[in-house]
DNA sequence: CGTTCATATGAATCGCTGTTCATATATTAG
DNA sequence: CTAATATATGAACAGCGATTCATATGAACG
């Protein structure tokens, strides 16, 4: 007979979020989860900036950095100001920062010879 | 002739971290980036557990979890612990906690109505 | 040793997603 | 209005990755 764990998995079940919440939670690392996007974070971090600089800085298509901001600011991690023909962009909260700096942290320390 | 950006490229090219860096970074967060995978690291976050007992608490297929485990276990996001047959997994720092938690404040804030 | 329970693993499949290509929209200049 | 620049978008294609299925490993027990 299989062993036993009803106990854990009541008190688990009871503190688990619901399954949309979840959901949403990984769709927004899922986010954060391609190079692409993330060196358009980290560059907005540093300043605004237009599409062409941005592809032009990642020495990729206007197209395809084009398609990757419309993701971002779906999901409310950028907005856009234009002035002309055009158009800049911005992260559109601070939280872009700590999330990555907690990223960061994880990594250098996963990278840390054991004392 | 197309618009100039060079001084905004300059700057952001120097504070850029290397790619290396960024691919792991955005390798990171792919992790987090899936609803069973945030499930379990969840429910991690409660209690250590063994893998039937994960596997029950999401409805799916042992082999499903086992195959992530092994994925958040090579990213040390995991760590294990025998006891007879049975293997324990337990969250390996409380980076994920913090990660997490993060993410969260994210999607509130997003759902808010603008005042 | 052989059986049973718990977990791991490898191959195969199938859906998702990032890029490309072609084209559309929008703004400014002439 | 036409041309040029800047960006957006849609369809198509390719590669990756999560699950499934079958099977292997590993431990305890008689």
């Amino acid at each position: 007979m299989p062993h036993d764990h009803e106990a854990i998995l009541q008190k688990v079940r009871q503190d688990l979020p619901t399954d949309e919440l979840l959901c949403d939670l990984a769709d927004l690392f899922k986010i954060f989860g391609d190079t692409t996007r993330i060196k358009i974070l980290y560059a907005l971090l540093e300043s605004e900036m237009c599409v062409c600089a941005i592809a032009d800085l990642l020495g990729m298509t206007q197209s395809a950095i084009s398609h990757q901001l419309r993701i971002l600011k779906d999901a409310d991690l950028v907005g856009k100001r234009r002035e002309g023909k055009t158009i800049y962009y911005h992260l559109s909260d601070e939280h872009v920062r700590t999330i990555v700096a907690q990223g960061f942290e994880h990594l250098i320390e996963e990278q840390m010879p054991n004392p």
